[in-house]
DNA sequence: CGACATATTGAATAGCGTCAATACATGTGG
DNA sequence: CCACATGTATTGACGCTATTCAATATGTCG
């Protein structure tokens, strides 16, 4: 665990922590004021580095803290008692890891960097001194948690989906979020394995590379190793909006 | 819409709501001091009494309360833009209800009643003040949004868990928290449909309908219509527990 | 009582998982 | 630098499981 300090020795001004990064607009900080920015600022105590496979925290780990994504990739995990395990999320840039064990004292799930990364560490005692003191700071972040607990993930819907269904809109997810954070909108490197993409979507590491076979025989995709060209993302898109019952 | 108001007329003191309430322990309050549980019960402003069948908020509402619920028992969906639902949870005695709206300026899922129901309610502005007034309080809610977010709810482990194992796991699980509640742990009244419980699970409603036959043949379960009892907890457990890869 | 919602059960089908063989990539040690 | 081991990905064949479609039974409410 490399720990990354703010400010350089001998400086007494701090640098403006979240009010000089680039992910304002998708992290803590969206929709608030300069001035309630620079406050977000203040509790991000120092960056941390994870290489690749280094695991940011661990299920039972002490919780401390909330970590924001500054670069890198992450995923999420549960582990079962039984040693089942499943994979719950992936986390780029911007996104807030480690909510599960906010309020409690231990996190619940693994965090694991997918490439290496760097993360804002957010001790969690002076956030809470600091929401109760500004009221836009509190709303924000319980805007963050409800964006947790709503999560529209497509995925989520278990498995009334069908196998492309859900392959196709994990895509789409996936690149949808890449674009926000300025990438590319029609092509992307999958950080993680397909085994990785099947757990987290419920399925098996065979059907997930079939999917991709299919969408690419159909020329909607092209997929070579990791990398992922999306030739007509409406293809997908229409794939997904036509799973409806009802 | 039947409001509840808690102090008679005339009556300057205001009732101990939450202290004198028998589902403190497994409500907001849990955990807190009597000075604590005091100052929450100050944020329920008044209950409302809601109907089988009618809607406590809907999908696009405004948002402006959160809900402990009292007595009764409620559905949550979810509506998809292309009108396609599905069942996200069920709540009962001491649950909250609402916190998909949370920090949002709407509530993102309609919450039925399955009976009678009764509610406290709890605005959000004064919420969000108490919470900053008292660190005590703003602990133990984000302890009760962090169950939200970690939530083991069984539909979350996805398609991998076979259909008699997530009927198992949603029987387990319901008669478990009818216990926490202090009903009985071995027989239980389904207040969903096959329909709903399907949904909930991502299975259709014959499938649920089999599997719940099923267990009857074994000997472990007795359904009568809406009425279940559990014989063979354990074996329950068992086919839970037995449905393990790796 | 009749109309409608809900539940059970059967038969046929489709879809995904399982097992297995192969190919390719990456990294390690001689 | 190459041989080898290991991790990862693709593809095929087969079987099981859940869905779909359908018929019937049972409740529930006006």
């Amino acid at each position: 665990m490399r720990l990354i300090p703010i400010a350089p020795h001998g400086l007494t001004d701090r640098p403006p922590v979240c009010a000089s990064c680039s992910l304002r607009d998708l992290c803590l900080p969206l929709g608030l004021s300069p001035e309630e920015i620079g406050q977000a600022g203040e509790v991000v105590a120092y960056r941390q580095a994870v290489g690749r496979g280094e695991a940011l925290f661990r299920d039972g780990d002490t919780f401390h803290a909330l970590f924001a994504v500054r670069t890198g990739f992450f995923k999420t995990r549960r582990v079962a008692v039984d040693g089942h395990e499943w994979v719950t999320g992936f986390r780029m840039a911007g996104d807030l890891v480690g909510l599960e064990g906010l309020g409690d004292d231990r996190y619940h799930a693994d965090a694991l960097a997918l490439e290496d990364s760097q993360v804002c560490v957010i001790p969690y005692p002076p956030l809470m001194t600091l929401l109760r003191e500004a009221a836009p700071l509190q709303r924000q972040f319980h805007r963050l948690l409800a964006r947790e607990i709503a999560s529209d993930h497509p995925e989520r819907l278990p498995g009334r989906m069908r196998a492309d269904t859900r392959v196709a809109a994990f895509l789409l997810d996936l690149v949808g979020r890449l674009e926000q954070r300025g990438f590319s909108g029609s092509s992307l490197v999958l950080r993680m394995t397909r085994a990785e993409i099947g757990s987290f979507l419920g399925l098996t590491l065979e059907t997930v590379s079939r999917a991709l076979s299919n969408f690419q025989t159909r020329g909607w995709i092209r997929v070579v190793q990791r990398d992922v060209q999306i030739l007509d993302a409406s293809a997908l898109r229409e794939t997904v909006h036509a799973e409806v019952p009802c």
